[in-house]
RNA sequence: GCCGGGGUGGCGAAACUGGCAGACGCACAGGACUUAAAAUCCUGAGUUCCCAAAAGGAACGUGUGGGUUCGAUUCCCACCCCCGGCACCA
């Protein structure tokens, strides 16, 4: 690299380029030192490793396999430097375990479709693919300044028809197989934006994009029937050792399964329009109840609003309009608000009654708000003595209330009832039940009704399927034509892609644009060749990013999806990091759509992602960075100013990475500092040491052999620390420390690096000393790479190695040379440190004690006291009792 | 309410199996080099107190209160607070 230009870095402006900094270059056009240059050096080595290929792989079955990948990116515009930290802990990884001989696959693309595009062509007067293109551009640029060790050949973006050709490919396999289903539900919309909206995008009832409270409409949706592999998605829960507990924990939490019963409440016959009391039994209100011991307190049943025997009581009520009407006005209330509890409970009764299976009273039936339709029968039994909602509501309505579960340490009545009780306890008043415990008499009464027919063992999701219609342009098509004759017709294999139409017109009136294309919509019946027409609706961005991890596995098949054998070669993606905003709706479709690839025969594994890192979000002024706020950090900016290597380690110093942390300027400065420390320690000593020996089998001075201990100390720490610890925090501290005592051995040897552009060339007079200070360099160079390639790349070359870091390899460490040869023991007397003793690293216990006791320092707080215990933790500490 | 994760200097943090609490860094203070500054390098520092000061010493200290232990940031019990998920879910 020439040194003698005076090519200015990026980041000085004109202004900034003072007399200092010509005389600078002047300097160095004549002296050996050179100054540390990141932008120079960063170019030059990512040109090279594009020109080498450097990152790009194929299936190789002699090497173990690692497939490393990071959440790909939406191309928003602009990567802010909460991507680069999520980006930089995988490519860590990616480079370590390159370096220590794993065939590595670390590929990246883009989340490209979706309704930011949508709004942009709205906005400006842009194609919407025009606008993503140009991003993702863009935010490639800024990705390969960062130096990311990326497999670009494989680059993907989920917009082209390359790519969502094979989403419609599997849509229809899974249509075929009824796992895609259409069928007519409620979706959230919003009144402003004109659009169906995800869950994912309400926000406390609102719309994310512009605040407005969301509606509910009807529509009729396309389903994919996640919830057959509900039990599955749960259970395998148990098994991810690999992923953290609070991921495990929400997703749990979202599959939401509860064990339960179904019971039946005939229904008593009305009987000449008052509350019938007897008569046969006449169908029956199913409710569902976690709880069937609680049953011979069950005083009255409620069914929701939306319940269809609301209908019906009132067709056979001479006043059924009351009925309706009340039903209705629970119904028009806030969806959000009656989900979350927040509107007061209210509800009336219908007149009628049923027959509680169990104790053969009839009792009756209550419409109210806070029972929902579409959870479990829509119908409850209400329980007010074991069940704090019921309770609520029939002290309100002064319906009566039965103890029948008595608490161990006390007796309960139903007068002195302040609150319900809902805890373990023993049956009463429960006819041949009383006295079981109620966990007993739950498996029993659930066991008695399914021999009876009244009732059976269920369970119960708060899981619901995945509803992926959306009335949006740039999605995937979903491949569907209506047609008169034949119905849900599946565009065949042969046609797909269903290509997005180029020309489009923004309606924004919130129906889907495609349905204002003849020439899209009208379409012959792939079955029976009529006239037909196309499903206008697209697909959640969603199903994109649910399988793209094993197209990278082969990226460019025009054949299928991605061949088996390469995804049986690469997956499952061993070690994934991103965002934990993706910890439900991502990370389950992904565990979803893999055991329907599975259960297609294309995939053997189950779970797609072995290991997960959730990293924490980059904030600045308390904030999540965004345009919006201007808090954003560029990192173009940062790697202007400091470079890309001191920006990659400081996001991976500051913090453990799956913290929150506080974007801290000065923080950047400091990672920026240490990288001009080893760039001039390495450059100053390189000429020196670069021909030296090994330091194995020489005869090494006292601190020479410390600076050895400390190169394989650190080695062996860096490389846990990475691998498997993941403190990726304390590998960056302990590389510092090891450049602390680098110095300090240097200076005591006469050649640390002054710091000076007119510094001769150390010279270093023992070869014992070159030969540790080439060892713990080239080691510093190697260990430091992961973070910091740009840097050690270069400064690898500079000592003569050809073949870069990668043939280079991970160090090792030597056991042996990292042990100790005497240690500093504290010595505690009755608890507090007194002393410290100084013996030899395999001194014996008994040496050890002695040596403690007899200690100049310990001696004053033994004297005329009596030793109870001294116990020697071994080379750790010595503890002494005395009394 | 249920589930999960946390609480350590001015700040970011470390302490891996119960063994020197605060490594490493930021900010700060003092010093060296410099005409000066920048850069670089060195030194200092948990808090409070004793001592005129220094040297030195003492007490306290990991959210709070208890417990186990020679010894607790780490284990146990109770509680407080913060963050995240779920929630009139029957």
């Amino acid at each position: 690299m020439d040194n003698r230009g005076i090519d200015e870095g990026i980041g000085q402006s004109g202004v900034d380029r003072s007399i200092q900094s010509i005389n600078q270059s002047i300097h160095q056009s004549i002296n050996s030192m050179s100054e540390y240059r990141p932008q120079e050096i960063e170019k030059k080595w990512q040109k090279r490793w594009v020109d080498d290929r450097a990152f790009e792989v194929t299936e190789d079955p002699s090497k173990p396999k690692f497939y490393c990948l990071e959440m790909f990116a939406y191309p928003s515009g602009h990567a802010h430097v909460g991507h680069v930290r999520n980006y930089m802990i995988g490519d860590i990884m990616a480079r370590t375990k390159r370096m220590r001989g794993f065939n590595v696959l670390h590929p990246f693309g883009w989340d490209a479709f979706g309704l930011p595009a949508e709004n942009a062509a709205i906005k400006n007067n842009v194609h919407p693919e025009t606008w993503t293109l140009e991003n993702i551009a863009h935010m490639k640029g800024q990705l390969q300044r960062l130096g990311i060790s990326y497999a670009w050949e494989r680059e993907l973006a989920t917009c082209l028809p390359d790519y969502y050709r094979w989403n419609q490919w599997l849509f229809t396999r899974m249509f075929e197989r009824g796992l895609a289903y259409r069928k007519r539900s409620n979706v959230n919309w919003c009144p402003s934006c004109q659009t169906v909206l995800a869950n994912e995008q309400v926000i406390d009832g609102t719309c994310w994009r512009c605040g407005s409270t969301v509606e509910q409409r009807e529509l009729e949706q396309w389903n994919l029937r996640i919830t057959a592999y509900a039990d599955e998605l749960l259970d395998e829960l148990n098994r991810m050792e690999g992923w953290p507990e609070k991921v495990l924990t929400m997703q749990r939490n979202w599959i939401g399964r509860s064990a339960g019963a179904r019971v039946a409440f005939p229904i008593v016959p009305i009987d000449g329009g008052r509350r019938g009391t007897g008569g046969g039994a006449d169908q029956a209100i199913e409710v569902f109840t976690t709880r069937i011991d609680t049953i011979y307190g069950a005083n009255f049943v409620v069914i929701a609003p939306e319940h269809p025997l609301v209908e019906r009581f009132a067709s056979e009520s001479p006043d059924g309009s009351a009925l309706r009407k009340g039903a209705a006005g629970f119904r028009a209330q806030d969806r959000t608000a009656r989900m979350t509890g927040d509107v007061e409970k209210e509800g009336f009764d219908t007149g009628r009654t049923v027959i509680n299976p169990f104790t053969k009273q009839p009792v009756p039936v209550w419409v109210a708000n806070f029972v929902l339709g579409e959870y479990g029968t829509g119908a409850v039994m209400g329980v007010p003595g074991h069940d704090a909602r019921d309770f609520e509501f029939a002290r309100k309505y002064g319906l009566p209330i039965t103890v029948v579960i008595q608490p161990d340490d006390r007796k309960l009545t139903s007068e002195m009832l302040t609150e319900s009780y809902d805890g373990e306890g023993t049956l009463v008043s429960s006819g041949p039940y009383d006295g079981l415990r109620a966990d007993d008499a739950n498996r029993k009464m659930t066991a008695d009704a399914a021999a009876r027919g009244v009732g059976q063992a269920t369970v119960q999701y708060r899981l619901k399927d995945w509803g992926v219609s959306r009335q949006r342009y740039w999605g995937t098509p979903i491949p569907i034509v209506h047609c008169p004759d034949d119905g849900l017709v599946a565009v065949p294999d042969d046609q797909l892609p269903v290509a997005l139409p180029k020309v489009v017109e923004f309606s924004g009136r919130g129906d889907s644009p495609l349905a204002h294309i003849p020439e899209f919509v009208n379409t012959p019946c792939p079955k029976c060749g009529k006239p037909a027409k196309r499903e206008t609706d697209t697909m959640d961005t969603f199903v994109d990013s649910s399988w793209y991890f094993y197209r990278f596995c082969d990226a460019h098949n025009d054949k299928a999806p991605f061949d088996a054998a390469k995804v049986a070669y690469w997956g499952p993606v061993d070690f994934y990091s991103g965002g934990v905003e993706h910890a439900i709706l991502h990370l389950i479709y992904s565990r979803f759509f893999s055991r329907v690839f599975r259960d297609l025969g294309l995939v053997k594994i189950d779970e797609p992602f072995t290991r997960l890192l959730t990293q924490g979000m980059v904030l600045r002024h308390g904030a999540v960075m965004s345009k919006s706020k201007g808090n954003v950090v560029d990192p173009d900016d940062m790697i202007a100013r400091f470079g890309a290597d001191a920006l990659r380690l400081y996001v991976m110093f500051v913090a453990p990475p799956e913290k929150e942390v506080e974007w801290i300027d000065t923080g950047l400065e400091g990672a920026a500092k240490f990288l001009g420390r080893i760039w001039r320690l390495c450059d100053h000593l390189t000429p020196a040491v670069k021909n030296a020996g090994s330091p194995v089998d020489m005869v090494l001075d006292a601190d020479e052999r410390a600076v050895r201990r400390r190169t394989h100390v650190t080695i062996r720490r860096v490389t846990l620390d990475i691998d498997p610890r993941m403190h990726l925090n304390t590998a960056v501290s302990a590389l510092m420390e090891m450049v602390n005592d680098l110095s300090t051995f240097a200076d005591k040897r006469g050649v640390r690096p002054s710091g000076f552009d007119d510094e001769p060339p150390a010279v270093v007079e023992r070869p014992e000393t070159a030969a540790v200070l080439r060892e713990a360099i080239e080691a510093l160079i190697l260990l430091v790479s992961p973070f910091a390639p740009h840097l050690s790349e270069e400064l690898w070359e500079r000592l003569g190695h050809a073949g870069g870091i990668v043939a280079a390899g991970w160090p090792g460490w030597d056991e042996a040379a990292t042990r100790e040869e005497s240690v500093e023991i504290p010595v505690q007397v009755n608890g507090k440190v007194r002393g410290r003793i100084v013996v030899d690293a395999s001194a014996a216990d008994p040496d050890i004690e002695a040596a403690a006791l007899a200690a100049p320092a310990i001696r004053p707080h033994l004297e005329g006291k009596t030793i109870v215990k001294v116990i020697v933790a071994k080379g750790r500490l010595v503890s002494v009792v005395v009394k």
